[in-house]
RNA sequence: CCAGAUUAUUGGCUAAUCGCGUGAGCUUCGGCCUACGAGGAAAGUCCGGGCAGCAUAGGGACGGGCAGUCGCUAACGGCGACCGGGGGCGACCCUAGGGAAAGUGCCACAGAAACAAAACCGCCAGCUUGCUGGUAAGGGUGAAAAGAGUGAGGUAAAAGCUCACAACGCUCUACGGUGACGUAGAGAGUCGGUAAACCCUGCCUGCUGCAAGGAGAUGGAUUCUCUCGAGCCUAAAGCUCGAAGCAUCCCGCUGAGGAUUCAUCACAAGAACCGCUCGAGCCUGCGAGCAAUCGUAGGCCUAGAUAGAUGAUUAGCAGUCCUUGGACUACAGAACCCGGCUUACAGAUAAUCUGGCACC
RNA sequence: GGGCGAGUGGCGGAAUUGGUAUACGCGACGGACUUAAAAUCCGUUGACUGUAAUGGUCUUGAGGGUUCAAGUCCCUCCUCGCCCA
């Protein structure tokens, strides 16, 4: 899990995001960026819908593991967008987590 | 040992590295350090309460809920014990279980007849030979056809029509029990089913929900809105009544709300907050009680997030599945808090009891 | 978090106070018309299972209950949809 500082607070600014954001689609998950100003960081959101799983417990570690493999793709790379992440498979549940990584990984390579 | 019954507990473990939330401490304000961090169902939202607002929520109507008895409880549609009924060889399990002679509705099809009484077939008698009368024991219809078995009497043929014994529910009396009810005796036995149909009886019940609600209190001034109508009056002013609010209606109660501003008291930067977690709280012992539960003594503080923390990876062990070797780790994620109910749940453990077999 | 509603053949959609479940439309199948097809007309059409023949059993999201009888009444669960800042 990422630092609070840098999770998404609120309706507004996700829907910014939302309406004005460029859209990359990957495997099982697709990423939304959108123009931050450069210097202030980057905020991050993950969205896992009832459609994926009905198990809040399979829906939190999707969660999770998404957050986990942005957290350690920055401690290499700085970023700086507002990032959401939207999920449309539950296999992101079970597969093993370097391919997780690597996936996360090249969709925010292409976001910059 | 095998097959069961009931109840309770547990719900992968260890280590390393990297992280997240809250509180305390330190700080050179960059951080550092330390403690704690999902459940028995956190779920479904099916009930009941606390708490908050609407009048310190008051009476009645309407509506809704519950239904054996006695207890427990803050309360309950929950729990415990007992009674009646049903199931099991048994341990034990299941049970929405008030009232149908207060009234109303419904009982399709079939059947002669469906809640008010009845003759279709059969049996018996009479004569006009296909009608009349007698007969509710038998047949047939149906979920249900006047409570009723065996034997004897009785008759034209029959029938609780009469008698003996047995069964059934009802009423009364006696005894036992706080009570539901049980046991015994006596009496009279034509007179459905359905109330998870309306209804009657008894008891309970205001509505909205933390997305509630708060984010100063008291007093005064100005102004606006609800606000308009009717009556008294020539008109104005004034008075009275109604309308307004109390989230269904009547009674009853009250004028209510917003904005600006002044004074006094309080508060001290916070809407990124409070409510928010110390509570009908948990653990242990003792006592009362068959039990639910209650009393008492000692000890303990045990998540509080807000697009939402409680995690990820690696190694070893344990277990399960299939072929070396891999895969997997029951059900499942707090959202104001409690008491229940219901539903989901791999495996493991413990206690008590029942039936059967073998041995001593 | 809180509050509501719906579920009937392959699809849509009826079924009055409990009383023959699936009326009606679409679709599908067979036949007629045609050289062939479309349109039109006629007929069949829930599932399973028989017999020489008439048939029998099950079915309204799932399970249970009340009743002689349940799509309808009651309870529990499942799925889908809607509303509230």
């Amino acid at each position: 899990m990422l630092r609070r500082l840098y999770r998404f607070h609120g309706y507004g600014s996700l829907n910014k995001v939302y309406r004005s954001g460029a859209t990359l689609r990957g495997g099982s998950l697709s990423l939304k960026y959108g123009g931050r100003k450069p210097g202030t960081g980057y905020r991050v959101a993950v969205v896992v819908s009832k459609k994926v799983h009905k198990s809040a417990v399979v829906r939190n570690r999707i969660r999770r593991r998404i957050f986990e493999a942005i957290r350690h793709y920055a401690q290499d790379q700085t970023l700086a967008s507002d990032l959401v992440f939207t999920v449309f498979d539950d296999r992101v549940a079970a597969m093993p987590s370097d391919q997780l990584t690597a996936d996360v990984a090249r969709l925010l390579e292409k976001a910059h």
